[in-house]
RNA sequence: GCCGGUGUAGCUCAGUGGUAGAGCACACGACUCAUAAUCGUGCUGUCCGGAGUUCAACUCUCCGCACCGGCACCA
């Protein structure tokens, strides 16, 4: 039996899984139920990453320990997954014996590799990203870009790992092995990235706590990532070598969000490399969601309302619609107008309202199911489709078209429909005509329950329900035409997907307004003094002159009026002004700032901004004069 | 600025060197077994713009525009 292991990431527990979660679990779901259907050994693995700084930090101004609030977080993913009813086969915590005793054993592996080595790290630190800036990436005001605080010079006593060494043999692999990594534009991205040269990364912290220690040296503490990435194998059991590990390793596909390909197409084989363990054969990236056109976000109040939906639709509809309108690898647009109509459409009316018309006509006609002992015209067509369907689904599945795989079944779908509407099988009921309607009958409940064997990795809640209403009591995966037995009672088949009226959903949405309140999450940095806060200059200026700066997209030069002289600022917000709108916008500017050197251009000074999500310059409610102190 | 991608019917997208397709939506018709469902027919397009190669380009090449990623940049 082929064995087929399949990997989501293990998402890291600082907060509540959201659609984007939901998104990767649901294909990687798919994919090893489609496995499963076909007979494969299948391992399905997804979790959670416990360990490293944020989690640490984030327990604490909850009131918690680590380790409490990871065992209250760790149950919301589990009751999603179980909602979406997703089949994995462990759920695997950072925090377990299984995984902290695998990590021991692949963290000595990868030190006895001789690819790790013991460097004096003095450098600029962020402690919210956990790690060290390169020299050619520190800002020139040692300022995170991320999280907007002031980078710390740490010298810290860190164990690296010699990634440099793999490049070649990751080039190699790379070519080699075109499919790698999936979709090929994400192949390109990291082809740019090694082609450009790698630098050693550090594996340890030794001012983090809250993580798994170096059994090499238990000062240090494992890297958050070095932690993580070996889950997939420390869920098979590695530290024990057994039988388990040897027969699902290497996975076949590890499924994730694009932006954490690096790690895994990078990082993670060269580590497997230094310790002698074959690499996984596929990293597949699929495309982020977004809502309606704009870019999810918890502080502006956009979120998929997975749970409305859900109630409103089912949990079918929600990953039928997914997997059916996103062309995975790209980046979807999540519009609830779309998946109502691809549920009125496709599940109530195509697949829903044909399951209904021939149980009933059956069920009126017929005491159980009729022998197919009439063949007559039409009925090679649905066999043959019906055959070429499971084909082409196969194909499709091998490419990740989950769109073009689930579009196939519905080719046939219609086609029965049309098969019925064809035959007018409603017409012969004369017991001349009634044992072609039998035969009929009878292939078109076989051609649904072969649909349901085909739909039950994307929809495996209506698949039972379609072979339960064609009155299945097991749920029976046999894809060869004619394996549906005779005489079989059938159920009275109420609707599996009532239709869903538009205007009543309307009322509920516009019912509960449920808008996030805008907040940064930043946390509010240490006191200073009053005479810190004195050294600063605020004046307000003027803007008179905007231009872009020559290669960047952020930077605007500006020129800025301050009464007694001009001077000439570089500001990051080009994405969010236009010349146009900031020519003549009063303005405050700190003028005692040391004059930095942006892009080859002077900056005399700093234009203040509320910086979130969307930036917006601090002006003055009333105009002011020029050069006016702001304090 | 560099690298890559995308731009086709109202919407979501497929597609080929010979002058364009599917589903949804829409209109009309058929049917009445079925969840106002189904089936048939029809409709709309400067296939982003421009130049070039070719007997012929939406499909190839070049230039440009727009949007989206990645990298750089964010005092």
């Amino acid at each position: 039996m082929k064995t087929y292991y399949i990997t989501t990431p293990i998402y890291y527990a600082n907060g509540e899984p959201h659609a984007g979660h939901a998104y990767t679990t649901i294909a990687a779901d798919a994919l090893a139920r489609y496995h499963r259907v076909n007979g494969d050994d299948v391992f399905y693995l997804t979790g959670v990453d416990e360990h490293g700084a944020n989690i640490d930090k984030t327990a604490e101004s909850k009131g918690y320990s680590p380790q409490e609030y990871c065992d209250m977080l760790a149950p919301i993913f589990t009751n999603l997954w179980k909602r979406l009813n997703i089949s994995n086969d462990i759920f695997l915590r950072t925090t377990s014996d299984l995984h902290k005793r695998g990590i021991h054993k692949f963290l000595t592996a990868l030190y006895e590799s001789g690819d790790v080595y013991k460097g004096h790290y003095e450098g600029y630190y962020c402690r919210p990203c956990e790690r060290f800036f390169p020299d050619k990436e520190i800002p020139e005001d040692k300022t995170c870009p991320d999280h907007k605080i002031p980078l710390e010079l740490v010298k810290e006593e860190n164990y690296f790992f010699r990634l440099s060494k793999y490049q070649d043999k990751l080039l190699k692999l790379y070519s080699d092995q075109p499919d790698f990594v999936y979709p090929d534009s994400r192949r390109n991205e990291l082809l740019n990235v090694l082609e450009s040269g790698l630098e050693d990364i550090s594996i340890s912290r030794s001012s983090v706590s809250w993580g798994i220690t170096l059994p090499f040296d238990p000062e240090h503490i494992a890297y958050v990532w070095i932690d993580a990435l070996p889950n997939y194998i420390t869920a098979l059991g590695y530290d024990i070598d057994d039988q388990k590990f040897h027969s699902y390793w290497p996975a076949n596909v590890h499924m994730m969000a694009k932006e954490i390909t690096r790690f895994h197409a990078i990082i993670w084989p060269a580590m497997l490399m230094a310790i002698g363990l074959p690499l996984p054969k596929q990293i597949v990236a699929h495309g982020w969601l977004t809502k309606d056109g704009e870019a999810l976000s918890k502080t502006r109040g956009i979120f998929i309302d997975m749970d409305g939906d859900i109630e409103t639709y089912g949990v079918d509809a929600f990953r039928y619609y997914l997997l059916r309108e996103f062309s995975f690898g790209n980046d979807g647009d999540y519009r609830p107008a779309r998946l109502h109509a691809r549920y009125n459409a496709d599940l109530a009316n195509d697949l829903g309202n044909l399951l209904n018309r021939v149980l009933g006509l059956l069920n009126k006609n017929f005491d159980a199911i009729p022998s197919p002992t009439t063949p007559g015209e039409f009925d090679d067509e649905i066999k043959t489709l019906t055959e070429e369907t499971i084909t082409s689904l196969d194909e499709h599945i091998k490419a990740f078209a989950f769109d073009s795989a689930l579009e196939s079944i519905w080719v046939l779908i219609r086609r029965v429909n049309r098969y019925v509407q064809q035959t007018e099988v409603w017409t012969l009921t004369k017991p001349e005509t009634k044992p072609r309607m039998g035969t009929i009958l009878y292939n078109c409940l076989e051609a649904l329950r072969i649909i349901s064997v085909l739909l039950s990795p994307f929809i495996p809640e209506t698949s039972e329900k379609i072979q339960l209403q064609i009155g299945l009591k097991n749920f029976d995966s046999d894809t060869n035409w004619g394996n549906l037995q005779e005489g079989i009672l059938v159920s009275k088949g109420e609707p599996i997907f009532p239709r869903v009226d538009l205007k009543k959903e309307e009322k509920t949405e516009t019912m509960k307004p449920k808008q996030a309140k805008p907040k940064s999450k930043k946390k509010i940095s240490e006191n200073i003094s009053f005479s810190d806060f004195q050294k600063l200059d605020l004046r307000i200026g003027i803007i008179i002159s905007a231009e872009p700066v020559e290669g960047a997209d952020r930077l605007l030069k500006l020129q800025v009026d301050i009464g007694d002289e001009t001077r000439q600022v570089v500001a990051g917000i080009a994405e969010h002004y236009t010349s146009d709108t900031l020519i003549g916008q009063q303005v405050v500017i700190v003028v005692n700032l040391e004059p930095a050197t942006i892009r080859n251009v002077e900056s005399q000074g700093m234009i203040l901004a509320a910086s979130g999500e969307s930036v917006v310059l601090v002006t003055p409610e009333a105009e002011v004069p020029l050069g006016t102190e702001v304090r």
